[in-house]
Parts: C-alpha cells; sequence; structure tokens
DNA sequence: ATAACCATGTAAATGGTTACATGATTAG
DNA sequence: CTAATCATGTAACCATTTACATGGTTAT
C-alpha cells in the first residue's frame, strides 16, 4: 500500500484535491496513522491520472489559485478494493525522539527538555485533533481506528505528563526523596 | 537520524553484530520504535567502519557462521553525541493495517479477520517483548522510553480487545442488542 | 523431513524527502 | 508588516525494501 492507494481511499470518500488531501493526513482522521507530503501526493495523483483510476476537473476561484479536483473512477474503485485486499505489511514506526530520548543520560538539559517538549506537544496537537473529529456518522471501520488513535494516544500523552519530572531530571529514584517515599512504608 | 546513528547508539551500550543489532529492533528495547532489516544494517556498519566510527573484529566460532564484532571510537561516540543533538524529525509512522481497517466496510470478511487478528498478534507480540524485558538496572532514559512502551501498547491490545467484535461483525450498534443494554437505563 | 536459527552481504528497484519555484490573500 | 493559508508541481538526492546468494546446525 503505497501514497496511491491512500489517495484512491480519500478519494473514495468524496473528491479532493491534492492540498485537501495533504490536509486530512495532517488534521484529519488519518493524522494518527499516516503521513505523507506534497512531494508525495501529487505525483502519486497524476501517476493515478494516467492509468484512469481518477478523473481530475480545473477549477477556478476567485482570490485563490485554482484548484485540481480528483473523483475516483470505476476502475479505480476496483483498484482500492485489490490493493485492501492484500496482506498488510507490518506497521513502519520510526521516532528519533524516543531514541534520543532512550539515550537521554547522553543529552544535554537543553536538549533533553526540547525534545520532551517537542514531543509531547506533537502527540498532544494529534490527540486533540482528535477529540475534534465527530465520528457519530460514519462507518464502523472509521468509528473503530478513531477509537484505536484515542486510545492509544490519550495512553502516550498521560504517560508522557505523568512520567514527565522523572524524565527531565534524569532520575528514576523518587523512591529515595524522603518526601515522596512514605507510601512505601505500611 | 539514520540507521547508521542508531547503530551507533547500540553500540555505545557494548559491542554487538549485524545479526545482533537487528535482534534488538525486533524483540529487544528497540522494537515499539524502531525497526531496520538486514539490507540498511549492514551497509550502515560498512559506512560506520570506512568512517572510522567503528572498528570490527572477526570472530570464528565452531558449528555456526564466522561473526564480525562491532564496537564504536571515540570519534563514533562524537558523532553519536552530534545526532542526538540534531533536531528531532517527528514520528513516521505509516500503519497498512489501521488504512485497511478504517476501510473495513469494503473489507470482505475473510480479509477483515485476517487483518485484524495479524494486528492484534503483532501488537501482542512487541508488548509480550516489552513485559519479558527488565529495566531495573538501566539508565533513566532507556527505563522512561521502556515504560511509554507498556502504557502504549497496552492501551492498544486492550482496545483491540475489547472492540473485537464490534469490528468482526460490522457493526457499532450494540447498544440495541437487548441483552447488552441494560446497563444503559438507571 | 522441515522449519527455524545462525550469519553475512549485494544490486536493483522502489519510494520518499527536501529544496526549489511561484504568487495572491488574509489574519494578527 | 509578517506569518500563515491557499495551491501546485519538479528534480535531485537519499534511504529502504526486496530479491538474490550461501550454507551448516538444531529443534520439532
Amino acid at each position: 500500500m503505497d501514497t496511491r492507494s491512500i489517495c484512491l481511499g480519500v478519494l473514495s470518500m468524496g473528491d479532493a484535491t491534492g492540498y485537501e488531501i495533504k490536509k486530512l493526513f495532517e488534521d484529519g482522521p488519518f493524522s494518527h496513522f499516516y503521513d505523507a507530503g506534497y512531494g508525495s501526493i501529487y505525483p502519486a495523483l497524476n501517476k493515478l491520472l494516467d492509468a484512469g483510476q481518477v478523473t481530475c476537473r480545473h477549477q477556478e476561484q476567485e482570490g485563490r489559485p485554482a484548484k485540481k479536483v480528483y473523483s475516483i473512477t470505476a476502475a479505480g474503485e476496483r483498484d482500492l478494493l485489490d490493493a485492501l485486499h492484500d496482506d498488510p505489511a507490518t506497521d513502519r514506526i520510526r521516532s528519533d525522539a524516543l531514541v534520543m530520548m532512550f539515550f537521554g543520560h547522553k543529552l544535554s538539559d537543553d536538549q533533553r527538555a526540547r525534545v520532551f517538549h517537542k514531543y509531547l506537544g506533537h502527540y498532544a496537537k494529534i490527540l486533540q485533533g482528535l477529540h475534534e473529529l465527530d465520528t457519530s456518522c460514519d462507518g464502523f471501520g472509521r468509528q473503530f481506528v478513531h477509537g484505536f488513535g484515542l486510545a492509544v494516544y490519550e495512553a502516550a500523552v498521560g504517560y508522557l505528563e505523568e512520567h514527565a519530572d522523572e524524565f527531565l531530571e534524569g532520575s528514576t529514584d523518587a523512591d529515595r526523596l524522603p518526601s515522596l517515599a512514605a507510601r512505601g512504608s505500611s
């Protein structure tokens, strides 16, 4: 499943421009499990057009650049179905920030804080976007995936917030602090 | 941060072979936020060797293929520190399975079940691997990232298990089932 | 017997990111 | 006045995946 197939999927929900597709990956219902830049999306749409899987109509606008609105064709729907019935590749996850935090003891205090706050901010932003989505009118797949995203990202943000001090202070020996050790004794 | 830097990071924890590094990405403490195949790792190690950031010693074995054991050099440690102080790229997440589930209404019953169970199995396996890790002797960064992985993957597996029927039956109208609706009334 | 594990690598193909290129409008 | 939004695209570069290549040992 490459960017072409995902674009096809998006277009199966309704016509869209490349710009709009990008926004769905950034803020919309795909934000927590997919991303692609313009450098992927525009070439993908052009390939789909060449292959007859989408059509394109130009739409002039006042005070804005002209748009290219894409629609999926019957051939496109068929190819989408095929792609959806392939064997799914395992998730590809690559987190620079977690690698950096893993080696937290090698980071300067500044970098430790910078990486942590950027990470928390990013997760919080996606979580907020998920909360703002209304999926009550959507099909079960969309609702299921939305719920999954909420569950996972809430866990992530919760953990980061609860353990922020621990990480930023570079110590897991909270138990040694007399003021916090009380709960340890019975 | 490309594969080269991560390999450097791994080697900063102790000598290793390419094969062993791969296993750390698969089962070990990196399994939940990084992956790389042999086709990335072996070329990366050779580039590090050319750049003088690691050294390599050949080690013959009885009844097994010979190994190449890599060690990080002082120059490698310096470059690792540099890489760890770059601006972290945002996480790259790409999930075929979630895309397929998102379009669950377009899947055959077979494919829906196949994708779901493969996904759950994969997450459960990583979660089990995380549980089997003992990080009590590790530094705060490693413990923090380990805890993060546990929190996130437990949320993921929990959600998938709790909502399995909902997804597999292709319905979110559980409330309509009389036998389950009782809790709704007070 | 058959699969999985140990162990390393290369080459071709694929695919994606980044930088470049343009430019008007609107909100702060 | 400055930044962000709208809107599209290409070309060079970079990285990764996949398929190929080899082959003994151990567990089922």
